[in-house]
DNA sequence: GTTAGGG
DNA sequence: CCCTAAC
């Protein structure tokens, strides 16, 4: 293994480096398959660079050349996603669960405020061996949890790699975790690295630079803290910087096992948790034996606006765009949207991300075959199917004929509550969505449940849903998902750049929701074929109560109809099955309910509604007489017949 | 195409 | 939410 020292080139601003990265292969290579004692391999490549003048340059310039580190090159992999692996490693069994925070330009300030947790000198006492970051020029990747200071932060990586790496005294075997590093600028579905060299939006950080908070969180920790962050500092989120959150993932492997014969050891929900990594790392090494491969993704979406419930997925994607002209997208630059004179509405979404991933290789994996694995993670995300979805106050417009107009896509009033969501195809149960109002979204989500609710559906979704009312035409647009599915044959190859970059500027025109990948205009197969879940929002129920209680519980299409006529996502069999639920959550106490609550109050009328239809059904049958459509409850009876429960 | 009910 | 029988 050779480490390369990678010069200090100071300090150009934000400026894009004027030698922008180049293929690994033309920087240098070396093998990375040299063995560690124990015969083990240290099956990773570090690609570590540490930013030097930080401090100096936290101001007017951003992005600093990495001033110093050390680079593992590998020529197998040129054109692959640069990765920085972390390796979490303790002593006695005790991991240290680094979180990798993925930021460009972080600033003095930044970078600071992000320690967390474990300070450096913990993390000696703790035996972390070593903290492998990459770091480009503009791109760089801490593992903030145990970096207090970006002074600290290199000595120590220097420090660990003398000690650890380069005399192989550090447990490698241990664990090894894949990030994908700073993704491409325009679009973290890019994966080839001379594709998307570009300059990087850096102007962004150039004006909110040391204003940064760090608003990176663990995916599985920091539900809370992160809700908060987000909130207050949602300005400043980076989509690339968000695009590098890592995601463990949180899904059972069945949707999600990318190489065949996955083992997964560690896909309980407690995995999700810190505290127990041990216990993940304990599986691995029990079973260190067998050399598959785990990969799992979860998926992921980006907004223009708004917050996240899990605070590492909002971005700006879109954003006003003072800019004009037929360049509507211009990856490298902020996000923008804009309504020009010639009624055009164009968007500029700043970046897609790429679901995080969580792959797990065997320890005498060879560097190159973890690249391909992570590479083959990707393209199986990629391939297997993304869709593209377009939401506005935090529901999705599926409504692929509606215009922009229509739709409110051509005022920048709404822009702030437009978000694009990128998401695997139906392969996942809800968005997590969290979109809308950034100050209140999130915080009265149920960020417990969390760790209990791979999926991430949880209650955040119905909090931005109460938004509307079902009954009000306009506000509300179907979610096609369907038709915007994309095969798993979908060639790798067509996943360029400019493929990802076709959902930016799109023409105010009709198709222009319809947003989906030239590439993966096929049709839906066997992996599409579940709507994702949408719970039912209290407004929604409350819609649908008032419906039912009108209307009784034979006449699901009247129901549609009368109150969810615009929510074209919601069919008369949804209706009917969430009448179905609610009766049944009305029967059951409080404590066995799930999901977010819904008022007693409604549930009364449920009941009551259900008994009074439930009657009038028997009280009909027995007439022979009236046809359904006589009947009708009045509010007054509806309110006799719920007091009555 | 709807409705009803099991999965 | 899906699937399907039944209407």
């Amino acid at each position: 293994m050779v480490f390369k020292k990678r010069a200090n080139h100071g300090f150009n601003g934000f400026q894009v480096p004027v030698i922008p990265r180049a293929p690994r292969s033309a920087r240098g290579r070396s093998s990375l398959n040299k063995k560690v004692k124990d015969n083990q391999v240290c099956a990773f490549e570090i690609l570590a660079s540490i930013a030097g003048k930080l401090l100096e340059e936290s101001e007017s310039s951003a992005s600093s050349n990495a001033s110093e580190g050390f680079i593992v090159q590998d020529r197998q992999n040129e054109v692959k996603p640069s990765i920085a692996e972390g390796i979490h490693h303790g002593s006695s069994g005790e991991s240290i669960f680094t979180t990798e925070v993925a930021s460009q330009n972080l600033d003095q300030k930044s970078f600071v405020h992000t320690e967390t947790g474990f300070s450096l000198e913990k993390a000696e006492k703790a035996n972390v061996k070593i903290e492998a970051v990459e770091s480009d020029n503009k791109d760089r990747i801490y593992s903030n949890r145990l970096v207090e200071t970006p002074e600290k932060f290199r000595e120590s990586c220097n420090r660990k790699i003398k000690k650890g790496f380069r005399s192989n005294k550090c447990g490698l075997k241990d664990r090894l975790e894949l990030y994908m590093s700073p993704a491409p600028v325009d679009s973290k579905i890019n994966v080839k690295y001379p594709l998307h060299r570009k300059p990087f939006p850096t102007d962004t950080f150039t004006k909110h630079g040391n204003g940064i908070k760090l608003d990176f969180r663990d995916d599985d920790e920091n539900f809370l803290r992160c809700t908060k962050v987000c909130t207050k500092s949602k300005a400043f989120r980076s989509p690339r910087r968000m695009a590098h959150r890592r995601i463990k993932n949180l899904l059972s492997s069945k949707y999600w096992n990318v190489a065949p014969k996955l083992k997964d050891c560690e896909l309980s929900r407690s995995d999700l948790e810190i505290p127990l990594y041990r216990k993940r790392k304990v599986c691995n090494g029990s079973d260190s034996s067998h050399h598959n491969t785990t990969v799992k993704k979860r998926k992921f979406f980006d907004r223009v606006s708004g917050v996240t419930s899990d605070g590492g997925f909002s971005s700006e994607s879109v954003s006003n765009s003072p800019e004009k002209g037929t360049d509507g997208h211009k990856p490298s630059s902020s996000s923008k949207l804009q309504v020009t004179e010639d009624s055009r509405v164009k968007f500029s979404i700043k970046s897609f991300r790429i679901p995080e991933l969580y792959i797990e290789v065997p320890e005498s994996a060879t560097v190159g075959s973890l690249k391909r694995t992570v590479m083959e993670a990707v393209m199986a995300i990629i391939g297997g199917g993304m869709h593209v979805g377009v939401l506005l106050q935090g529901e999705e417009i599926g409504d692929d004929n509606r215009t922009l107009e229509q739709t409110g896509l051509s005022c920048n009033e709404n822009l702030d509550t437009l978000s694009f969501m990128l998401e695997p195809s139906s392969l996942l149960a809800s968005p997590v969505s969290c979109v809308g109002d950034p100050s209140s979204q999130c915080e009265t989500s149920e960020p417990i449940r969390l760790p209990e609710t791979p999926a991430l559906d949880s209650g955040i979704t119905d909090t931005v849903r109460d938004s509307y009312l079902p009954i009000n035409p306009g506000n509300l647009v179907e979610n096609n998902h369907d038709s915007t599915y994309s095969p798993t044959d979908t060639i790798v190859d067509k996943v360029t750049p400019d493929q990802s970059r076709a959902i930016v500027a799109l023409p105010a025109s009709t198709e222009a929701l319809a947003v989906v990948p030239v590439s993966q205009k096929i049709k839906r197969s066997e992996f599409a074929n579940r709507r994702t879940r949408r719970p039912f929002s209290v407004t929604e129920v409350e819609a649908l109560v008032h419906a039912v209680e009108e209307l009784g519980t034979g006449r699901w299409r009247d129901v549609k109809l009368r109150a969810f006529e615009n929510a074209d996502h919601r069919t008369y069999v949804d209706l009917k099955d969430k009448w179905k639920t609610l009766v049944h959550t009305a029967k059951i106490s409080p404590q066995q309910r799930r999901g977010e609550p819904v008022p007693q109050e409604l549930l009364d009328r449920v009941l009551g509604a259900h008994a009074y239809w439930s009657q009038h059904q028997i009280k009909q049958h027995g007439k022979h007489q009236c046809g359904t459509g006589t009947l009708k409850i009045t509010e007054a009876s509806a309110e006799r017949v719920s007091t009555q429960v």
